[in-house]
RNA sequence: UCCCCGAUAGCUCAGCGGUAGAGCGGUCGGCUGUUAACCGAUAGGUCGUAGGUUCGAAUCCUACUCGGGGAGCCA
């Protein structure tokens, strides 16, 4: 007999049917007559009584099984009599797959806080907030693409070995083979050659250099993948290995891109709601009871679209007193950025034109020669969640700015080059994928929303 | 990296100078078509680590480690 899952068991099977059913044991309670197992195989968040009579041979094994056993169970599904769930399998056969040992087992049938799940991070899984965490990530994975896909973008792999070691997004990880115990050299300075790629390479902290390369030949790219940080980040949303979703789109400027990155978010809201609302639900009732209300409003809002001045403007004339004081100049701080989306506007909130000394040197410089196309999307609780702008394609002015900021033109003439060979406008920007993942479901550490957290001084399992 | 807070039973926490506590979980027994079931009994702790103050430290002080909140860096 094929196995059900207890998904397709709630929704495709009606009274009578039999069934074969596979999971782990979340709860069980008996009595002398009778054994009510709870079970769950992560299709869905909901879980599956099964019913053991005392007439049943397997009764005496289903009395003993406590939380964690894996279990198979045959039998017929049948409308529950009892309260709180619509169907229950009556068991004709039920077998213990694997023990649990109930001393040791650390997970409970009661909440348990996030940081000691951290600590199992190979048992969190079987949590009802995991498992919906994981259902959620996989579905926004899958709206990711098809959103793109449905606009024509072509889905690019780019490098996470790379040898640019300046792109202007902090400190990166070193990858050698070096032997760190007995570093070759050479008058006192690392022998680079030596090395497994002949010169430094790194981690990538991001794969919009490479992006643009092939938006210079396929006009609508995407990537989406692993993405390398080692700053010494202690925050509620910093990881030091993180996924990152970056759009380069050929032919378009600031503005198309806004419009993109808007269209983009709505998607991803719409999306969830649409295909996890179950999932969404529980993050509702136990981590923020407004995320679902928050998705419906985004999904069906126009963003707040500011630039850099007006936002300072904005900030300098609201009663608010803040730490650090808004001028002109200095980079908008968390505390002007939450209130900006939190308080003032209530909703996502599009920064652009920030002055160019705050920014990347490849950003495209204004007119007035101050500011650069720069475009922030920051939404309430997570603060910025998109960074972009729209590239300088002047080769002039780009060698400039580079000059500025220090970064070797021989390092980058790959880079110039495609401002050299048929250069065109184009824009692209980075989405955090964990950050995304925070923000739909309301849970406030980004450790939690990412199977295994790569953080400062922390790198279990 | 900086500021603030915390670390006591498997988990969540109380105790804040004078013989280590509760709830949940575990174990044993009872009971019931049960729902984080219920009732009774029971086991379980070098009070994060290392120093110091004191007749006496879980409690006060110092350092370190780890965790939380905030800041910076950013996505």
């Amino acid at each position: 007999m094929q196995r059900s899952k207890i998904k397709e068991i709630l929704t495709q099977k009606k009274p009578d049917d039999e069934v074969l059913v596979q999971g782990w044991v979340k709860t069980r309670r008996s009595s002398k007559s009778v054994t009510f197992v709870q079970i769950t195989d992560g299709s869905t968040l909901q879980d599956l009584q099964i019913v053991v009579d005392e007439t049943n041979p397997g009764h005496d094994a289903a009395a003993t099984l406590t939380t964690g056993c894996s279990v198979s169970v045959q039998g017929v599904l049948v409308e529950s009599p009892g309260q709180g769930q619509k169907f229950e399998i009556q068991a004709n056969t039920l077998t213990v797959l694997g023990e649990s040992d109930p001393d040791s087992y650390p997970l409970q049938k009661k909440r348990h806080s996030p940081e000691f799940l951290r600590e199992i991070a190979h048992l969190r899984p079987r949590t009802n907030t995991f498992g919906a965490m994981a259902r959620v990530r996989n579905s926004l994975a899958y709206a990711i693409h098809t959103f793109f896909q449905e606009r024509g973008f072509q889905f690019i792999q780019t490098p996470i070995i790379t040898a640019s070691d300046a792109e202007g997004a902090g400190s990166m990880f070193q990858v050698t083979t070096l032997n760190l115990n007995d570093v070759p050299k050479d008058n006192g300075a690392v022998k680079h050659e030596d090395d497994f790629f002949g010169r430094p390479t790194f981690l990538t902290v991001s794969g919009q250099l490479e992006a643009e390369i092939f938006a210079m030949a396929l006009s609508d790219v995407y990537t989406f993948g692993p993405t390398f940080r080692a700053e010494n980040s202690n925050t509620s949303r910093h990881l030091a290995e993180f996924w990152m979703v970056e759009p380069e789109v050929a032919f378009c400027q600031l503005d198309g891109l806004s419009e993109l990155a808007e269209d983009f978010l709505k998607r991803l809201c719409s999306h969830v709601l649409a295909n996890c609302l179950e999932d969404m639900e529980f993050f509702n009732k136990w981590y923020d009871n407004s995320t679902i209300s928050t998705l419906d409003s985004i999904a069906n809002s126009q963003f707040e679209r500011l630039t850099y001045t007006e936002a300072v403007d904005l900030l300098k004339k609201s009663s608010q007193t803040f730490e650090y004081p808004v001028d002109w100049g200095i980079d908008l701080q968390s505390e002007h950025e939450r209130y900006l989306t939190e308080t003032m506007i209530q909703r996502p909130v599009i920064v652009t034109d920030y002055p160019k000394d705050i920014k990347a040197f490849y950003m495209r410089l204004n007119d007035d020669g101050e500011t650069v196309r720069a475009m922030d999307v920051l939404v309430p609780r997570i603060g910025e969640i998109i960074g972009g702008s729209q590239r300088e394609e002047r080769r002039e002015i780009l060698e400039g700015r580079m000059n500025e900021s220090g970064i070797s033109h021989d390092e980058y003439s790959w880079y110039l080059d495609l401002r050299s060979y048929g250069t065109v406008p184009h824009s692209g920007f980075g989405l955090g994928f964990e950050r995304t993942v925070q923000f739909i479901t309301g849970v406030s550490n980004i450790r939690d929303v990412i199977p295994f957290p790569r953080t400062p001084k922390s790198a279990e399992f």
